[in-house]
DNA sequence: CCAAGTACATAACAACACAAAGTACTTTAT
DNA sequence: ATAAAGTACTTTGTGTTGTTATGTACTTGG
C-alpha cells in the first residue's frame, strides 16, 4: 500500500475509533491493521502527539494477561477537531473525485 | 486544508491529467488548484521526481506570451503507474470509509 | 530458562508538501 | 528607458509524519 496515502489521514481514524470507546494502543493497531497496513511506530507516536495536542486523554488500566495497558479517551476538543478532520476529508476526495473523472469543471 | 492528504494523491492526479492532454507545469497548477490549494514548490519538484521515474517525458515549446513551455506527456509505464494508483486509491478509501462507519466489520 | 505473545516507547530515517527566493521572458504603464 | 506585473521554471531549506529497528517489561508455556 502506498504509504503516503496514510498521512492525514490516519489521525482521523484515530479519534473516530476512541471517540466510540475507549481503546489501547496495541488494541487500535490490531483494529486498524484490519483495513490497512499499519505498525506499532506508526501509532504510538500519533497517540503521543495527538496527546500533546489535547485531543485525547490517557489512563493506566492494570491487566492479568501482559503488562497494564495504557487507554485513550476523547476530549472535547478531540471530537470537534474529529468533526473538523472528517468535513474536510469528505471535501478533499470529492476534490480528487473532481480531478479524477472530469478535468476541472464537471461530467 | 490539512496538507497531509494530498501525500500520495497529487502524484495521481498529476497522471490522470497528464493522460488526458499534454500540460506544462503553470497549467497543471491552476487546473489542480481549481480543487485543492497546491503551490509551485509542490508541482515543479513532483514533475522532476515523476519524470526520473520514467512516467513522464517532456519537451520544450516556444510561446509567444512568456518564457517556453516544459510540457509533459504520459509514458507507457506511467499510465500503468496510473491505474495502479487509481486502484489503490480506490480500495485505500474503501477502507477509510469502514473504519468511519463501521468499526472493523460493518454496518 | 527461553521463546512467544502482549504492550509501550523511542531513535534514526525517508518521503514529500510548502514557503521562499531566484532566473528569465513578455507586456503594460510611467 | 524602466518599473511592475504576469507567465514559467528551478532550487533550497524546513516541518510533518509514516516506517524500521530496537529496547523495555510483563505473562504464559515448554
Amino acid at each position: 500500500m502506498n504509504s503516503q496515502l496514510k498521512r492525514g489521514t490516519l489521525e482521523m481514524c484515530v479519534l473516530v475509533i476512541v471517540s466510540r470507546k475507549d481503546c489501547y494502543g496495541y488494541e487500535l493497531i490490531n483494529q486498524i491493521s484490519a483495513c490497512m497496513q499499519i505498525t506499532e511506530g506508526t501509532i504510538y507516536p500519533l497517540l503521543k502527539r495527538l496527546k500533546e495536542q489535547g485531543s485525547i486523554d490517557s489512563y493506566i488500566v492494570e491487566s492479568q494477561e501482559g503488562p497494564p495497558r495504557k487507554y485513550y479517551s476523547i476530549t472535547e476538543e478531540g471530537e470537534r477537531t474529529k468533526q473538523v478532520q472528517l468535513q474536510e476529508w469528505q471535501e478533499f476526495i470529492n476534490g480528487v473525485k473532481k480531478i479524477i473523472n472530469g478535468g476541472g469543471s464537471d461530467e
